[in-house]
RNA sequence: GGACAGGUGGCCGAGUGGUUAAAGGCAGCAGACUGUAAAUCUGCCCGCGCAAGCGUACGCUAGUUCGAAUCUAGCCCUGUCCA
């Protein structure tokens, strides 16, 4: 269907769009006045990844086609831990720990979102502000009696886990409640009308837009996200190194913009779409270059995506270092580095060292399998040691490299 | 509270006294081929040690035994059904 908002034109055309709950009703709203939509995030973690970045994203279309973006942290509901799509109950974390996590996650939306007091300006708030004040009986009372446990056991979370046999506690059951309430509250006290998220919170969105309806007759809508997945199914964001951070702290600069170089050939345009802002008819360009040339698509890709999320200068740095080191076969400046010791080092120690190796075990291995390189030679020998007083270039695979330098 | 079933390496899942650091699959790493892609093939995949070897590991603890993931007892946890 055609839309008159520039909204859900613009979402509809990146491929933001899975399901919608009124896509009509949102559409007219949308094309009528700024409408304020939230997405909500968790804060298990200082730093969201890769996986989040969508949602990120959807935050900043809407600050685009000129809404309010709200940040919704689940302080409140972090304590509880969403069932959704997990087998086991999450860890409880302290309170200081969750308000960190918070503090380091904002850094992040500040790179994405503008921030401030202006109609269209973004505004971060925490569901433990009245989460945290609701009471039980209040909850029950007011909340409790617009759900039906007939209706709760339908929702996937629930059944899926009740499937497996895994456990779900009380605790759990009730996530779905508070996030249904938050949207009331956001919707009555913020004038929010949207909520947005992964195609998994669909279950909690619909409970959320019921939830207003019954209690305030007020209409509000829905979207989510496709699920997404890298072109060989995997789930995205996830690597051997582990998740791909988007905090700077949590993951170089240089491996983060690694990450959307080495992303699958198919991926390309989906991921130009969703996680740049490059205009379409340019990404179509892109991501029809032929052959081996969709590598240039690649550079541009990690280049967006880099700039957005680390700033201009990190994204050059590491674009400069990767052609430094795999075009030129050099070094470049952005590499980890390592010591190297004026009596030199065990090439076994230093692949440790640097981090390409777990374990002397691991690095052992490495070298047995011929993946170790020094200065662009394989190296098999177990026992090689690196002399010292020059600087060295270490590789593990194709991919990893880094430098040893001199004392 | 009772009956029954179960708790194995990152995940799934074999194994019911010794040749088991534990089959197989997935995930991961490396090599070949390529384009820092995919697919395919090959090797690797607990830690320490140059090595012979040592140390850890099958929910926890204590036993039986020359020897236990495998047998016994107690405990903890989970599921299903019953109260």
């Amino acid at each position: 269907m055609t839309y008159t908002s520039s909204l859900l034109r613009l979402l509809e055309e990146r491929g933001y769009i899975h399901q919608m709950t009124d896509a009509e009703g949102l559409d007219a709203l949308a094309a009528k006045q700024v409408v304020p939509g939230y997405i909500g995030f968790d804060a298990t973690a200082p730093s969201l990844h890769v996986g989040s970045l969508v949602q990120i994203m959807l935050l900043r279309r809407l600050q685009q086609a000129g809404h309010k973006p709200v940040v919704l942290m689940g302080g409140g509901t972090t304590r509880i831990g969403d069932p959704t799509g997990r087998d086991e109950s999450r860890k409880m974390l302290s309170d200081a720990t969750i308000e960190a996590n918070i503090a380091s996650i904002r850094t992040i939306f500040e790179r994405f979102l503008t921030f401030g007091d202006g109609p269209t300006d973004a505004v971060m708030v925490n569901n433990h502000d009245w989460l945290g004040t609701l009471g039980y009986i209040e909850l029950l009372q007011e909340v409790g009696t617009h759900f039906t446990v007939n209706r709760m056991l339908t929702f996937d979370s629930v059944k899926l886990r009740l499937e497996r046999e895994q456990p779900m506690t009380f605790l759990e059951f009730n996530y779905m409640i508070l996030q249904g309430y938050d949207f009331r509250h956001l919707a009555r006290t913020m004038g929010v009308r949207l909520q947005m998220g992964g195609s998994d919170q669909w279950g909690n969105i619909v409970n959320g837009v019921e939830l207003s309806r019954r209690m305030d007759q007020t209409e509000v809508f829905g979207v989510t996200t496709p699920l997404l997945t890298t072109a060989d199914g995997a789930k995205m964001g996830k690597t051997a190194a582990g998740a791909v951070w988007l905090n700077d702290d949590a993951l170089p600069s240089y491996d983060f913009w690694q990450y959307w170089r080495n992303v699958d050939d198919r991926d390309v345009g989906k991921f130009l779409r969703l996680f740049t802002d490059l205009p379409l008819d340019e990404i179509a360009r892109l991501e029809a270059l032929p052959g081996s040339e969709i590598n240039a698509a690649k550079v541009v890709l990690a280049n967006e995506v880099t700039a957005l999320c680390r700033g201009k200068e990190a994204a050059a740095a590491a674009e400069s270092t990767a052609q430094a080191t795999f075009a030129a076969g050099g070094v470049g400046e952005d590499l980890p580095e390592l010591e190297l010791p004026s009596d030199g080092l065990s090439l076994i120690d230093a692949l440790v060292g640097i981090g390409f190796a777990a374990s002397k075990g691991e690095a052992k291995r490495l070298i047995a399998g011929g993946g170790a390189r020094v200065d662009g030679t394989a190296i098999t020998d177990e026992a090689h040691r690196i002399p010292g007083g020059r600087e060295v270039r270490i590789s593990a695979g194709k991919k990893k490299h880094g430098v040893l330098r001199p004392a």
